[in-house]
DNA sequence: GTTCTTGTGTAGACATTCTAGGCGAACAGA
DNA sequence: TCTGTTCGCCTAGAATGTCTACACAAGAAC
């Protein structure tokens, strides 16, 4: 019964994964799969992050100076690649919180469009 | 001063649009124009909606069956395409709000962390 | 020494938005 | 009339970012 596993396209809205990995990382370093993990659990499962978006994501932030990258070990005694919040990295998490709060409250307004209050 | 009007690339979120433009739609028909400067208002202009944008996603739901188009003039006496929800169209508005409802939700959840709530 | 698991990574398909135009028709002013 | 402006619709191609579906290396399990 309910094999209506279907995969959906595009679970994650673009532009939200490098917000929600920049956030991550604020809690400490981790590597790719602590990272995509700790997003899921925190959003209770709602937030998939499959590993084609992953790495292509924490490889823009390298380059955009956001994260640094590290090799190192894992927890299970495995190489890893521990990414680091950069400081150029924090100031760009404050920004795009922001703009993802603006965002949101903007869609919020037209689902659920404020009265016309001709308050008396 | 302040020249830096510099346009910013991908305004929307992907796949917010047909949600916006159905919920706009639901208020009643509307034509192209009407639709995106309503979408502008009712954010307070957060959100700006491009033609580049707005009728490739009109001609999309048009063709998911979610809205339909019909030949009008508009308030100007110009010639207008009039579009309305369709039945499918109310249907996907509630399936699309409740998708929204739960990403932002999710999203929220990993931005603001609840609290570990081990009460006592 | 296979097999499973962990962890990183890429190529190509795909969907959607944006830039930057073009077009026809109604209107306004001369 | 004719010239320019506004309204409203539309499209091609670039840009971006996610997803599918792989491959691969190395430690663990047996």
């Amino acid at each position: 019964m309910s094999t209506q596993e279907r995969k959906k396209r595009l679970e994650l809205l673009q532009g939200t994964l490098d917000l929600l990995i920049l956030r991550t990382l604020l809690l400490g370093p981790a590597h790719g799969h602590q990272v995509a993990r700790a997003i899921e659990v925190n959003s209770d499962d709602v937030l998939q992050v499959e590993q084609g978006s992953l790495y292509p994501a924490l490889h823009r932030l390298i380059k955009r100076g956001w994260i640094s990258a590290e090799k190192g070990v894992s927890e299970n005694n495995r190489r890893a690649m521990f990414y680091r919040l950069t400081p150029k990295g924090r100031r760009q998490l404050v920004a795009e919180t922001g703009k993802w709060d603006r965002f949101s409250q903007a869609i919020a307004r037209i689902l659920r469009p404020a009265r016309q209050e001709s308050k008396s």
